[in-house]
DNA sequence: TTGAAAGTTCTCAAAAAGTTCACTACTATT
DNA sequence: AATAGTAGTGAACTTTTTGAGAACTTTCAA
């Protein structure tokens, strides 16, 4: 539990960021709960992040944030495992899943997919799939790859020897394409999907 | 978090627009808030885009707008169609799509998939799907069904004449199975489905 | 086409905030 | 009395944010 004193400086924090939209400053929490030494009250609110009862957001200024509230807009229960057969069983240790924290993030766009190629890797037509922009990917992941500045398609990548380049559709009837590395520009790999029914 | 500075550029933007009905440019923010340098302005400005708070309408003069601060915590932008062979193709109406919006819901949990039986529907194992939790559904609907109150199972729904229900596993190596209604409860129908790559 | 207005990028120096540390003091427990 | 846990102070230090100003590019309308 915490002590008095470090509840002290939660509750002020938390009637701070109530009131101000934004963190406090260490010098700002020293006023208020009458503390003089930033030192000391950065050893107080040190304390409650490893409590787990604060965290920041990032390093830097005025990036404190409560922990507890939040969290339950996006989340869903995750009740367990379903196998056919089997009735449903409960994964230890989860209890809860933030569906956007899994998908969102820094860098991130979403495309829809049109036509069949990546069927067998269980994304269809229609399918959204969540993109993280970047320029490099390891071969077996699957990018939005750019070809000759034109044509954009979602393929599985692999590297081949003499600077070249293999794109794979994940669909039987379709034949993997190979291209010299320079026509090539990878735009983005994959890091979700999602899709909704009804 | 913002900076009381971001913080101030922030409101300020909010008020101009309000007042103008549309946005300040970097010198009439600088005027606002007491900043001489159109640099330092415009570093605000970016960060407050980098954080979510703002975005660019389109480039161009006076093109900020808020962000609702509803979506901002849980949206992407949804750049496009991608097809095989074409460049993206923009979606008309849409540039942001809500991940949470979409998959969440009063009454619905996640089950993560354990096998192949789903495959042909896109469903891989260890994918996430969302389910809503009810009783009833309709023919041809994805369910999770309880057999003989023992065996979870996640299949596709028929309704047979004579209090019969099929249900299909969609693999084309499983055969459906048929039951008495008695037999099977419906405990939810499918929703949404994600899975996450890296 | 052209020029003014607006946006962007950069470097520099300073201010503000966060972090670490040594020292002291009070309290409760052994 | 010795020990450990919690607190506060103040100084030194590091990191982040900030504003200024100059040079550059883009946008827009005459």
């Amino acid at each position: 539990m915490l002590t008095t004193q470090q509840k002290k400086v939660q509750d002020f924090i938390r009637a701070f960021i109530q009131r101000h939209g934004h963190s406090p400053s260490l010098r700002e929490i020293g006023e208020g709960v009458d503390i003089q030494s930033r030192g000391a009250v950065h050893r107080h609110v040190q304390t409650l992040i490893d409590r787990g009862v604060l965290k920041r957001a990032r390093s830097g200024w005025r990036t404190l944030q409560l922990v507890d509230p939040e969290e339950m807009s996006t989340s869903l229960p995750l009740l367990g495992k379903i196998a056919a057969g089997r009735p449903i069983e409960a994964i230890p240790g989860h209890d809860e899943i933030n569906i956007a924290e899994m998908l969102l993030g820094e860098d991130r766009y979403v495309l829809q997919v049109e036509g069949d190629s990546m069927i067998d890797a269980g994304i269809l037509d229609a399918d959204l799939v969540v993109i993280q922009r970047t320029d490099t990917a390891d071969d077996g992941e699957i990018v939005v790859a750019l070809i000759d500045d034109e044509e954009a398609t979602l393929k599985r990548l692999f590297h081949l020897s003499g600077r070249r380049i293999k794109l794979v559709a994940e669909n039987r009837n379709l034949a993997p394409l190979i291209y010299p590395a320079d026509r090539v520009r990878i735009q983005g790999v994959l890091t979700g999907q999602l899709r909704t029914y009804r």
